[in-house]
DNA sequence: GTGTCGATGTATCGGCGCGATACATCGGCA
DNA sequence: TGCCGATGTATCGCGCCGATACATCGACAC
């Protein structure tokens, strides 16, 4: 799961650890909290030993992307910088094509719905399903609590169930609108997503910072 | 948290593990999966080997004189049933009154909330305060992504932050409802929790809403 | 100049809890 | 009679978290 999300930061830009658990934060902080650097170096270190990342040796890279005026960090320093190999683009499509059950669990939904501009339309469908089934079920098995053992409940467990119920409801609508929109061709905005092979996001913006 | 959890709902009623599972699964259920037997077996144990929890006497089952000479080498495992010890009932208490940074992410703050009937008023106030506290962070951080680096996201992390944005404002919005009702001494249902002699009105924080 | 304070940055350690797995009993039902 | 699914107890590996320890750097104070 990290392995996942950490190479589809790398495959954006280089980057050490620090800025990496932040880049992480904002893009698959939405479903799960971030990244714990009890985690973060460890994961690391192991994709490094099975070459999907490695260490990319150069600050250099700021160079190149010109109209970034690097914002106030990122100067020189001991720092590790690790950059994703071609194994590891490999391996990282590999990742985002497979949808195991933990695909449709809360946090890892997170991280693939995250990389979506980079996974083929019908695995998006695919993902976007099983995990519609899954709130679904979530969703069942709240009312069958609320129609059938309401009474045996408290008021306060009984508020939780409703506030989960109110949350399933919501979410497999928007889950809905999403299917509904990936099958009409028109995802939402800026990426229709042609072509099989490496396709990148709009990877215009130099990412920096 | 396993232990606040398991203290709770063995102080309803005896039981033994496998259905413990299942009551915790529909009593926490909304903000945190179903707790696994690899956790529960062994909390179970460490309840136990501190005194907090003790095996009940499985009655029905002894029901048969003890001329069991049936089992032959296989030891025939028996169901176990737990209750609950009067040190666990204090030490329940104490748990419920502590609030760590904790207990305000969500599966704290699930499983806490799932016992506020069993809470006194201060402690309700003080936990759902603390919650409103940290879901409003994520809302504002949530906030400022879509508000000042909106363009260098794709389409899909966009509609991601949009509906944790989303999800973030109703909980806050369902917390304040609830933090109202409180204050109102309305607590909602059958617990109103009269019975303490000096409820200090706890002057509260001067963020009002 | 130097003190120390907060942000940046890398790294480890203990332990909680999950998922998979194993094993055993029991009631249907074909 | 034989299979199957629900009930029931238990363990093992490991992914990930939270706390912690260091070290460097810019800034602002004194």
């Amino acid at each position: 799961m990290l392995d996942l999300a950490i190479l589809g930061i790398l495959h954006e830009s280089p980057m050490h650890g620090y800025e990496l658990r932040k880049q992480l934060a904002v893009k698959i902080g939405t479903l799960r909290a971030a990244i714990s650097y009890g985690s973060l170096y460890p994961t690391l270190r192991k994709l490094q030993a099975v070459g999907w990342i490695a260490e990319g040796d150069a600050e250099d890279e700021s160079a190149a992307p010109a109209g970034t005026e690097v914002p106030p960090m990122t100067s020189r320093r001991g720092r590790v910088v690790y950059k994703i190999t071609a194994e590891g683009k490999e391996r990282f499509q590999e990742l985002l094509a497979q949808a195991g059950p933990e695909t449709f669990e809360d946090q890892g939904f997170g991280v693939h719905f995250a990389f979506f501009a980079r996974t083929d339309p019908a695995t998006r469908l695919r993902i976007l399903e099983g995990r519609r089934r899954k709130v679904e079920e979530r969703r069942e098995g709240l009312r069958d609590v609320l129609n059938r053992a309401a009474e045996r409940l408290d008021a306060y467990t009984l508020e939780l169930q409703r506030h989960g119920l109110d949350a399933a409801e919501r979410e497999v609508r928007w889950l809905e609108e999403l299917i509904a929109s990936e099958r009409s061709g028109r995802t939402p905005g800026p990426a229709p997503q042609v072509g099989t092979t490496d396709m990148k996001p709009r990877s215009d913006t130099p990412e920096r910072s």
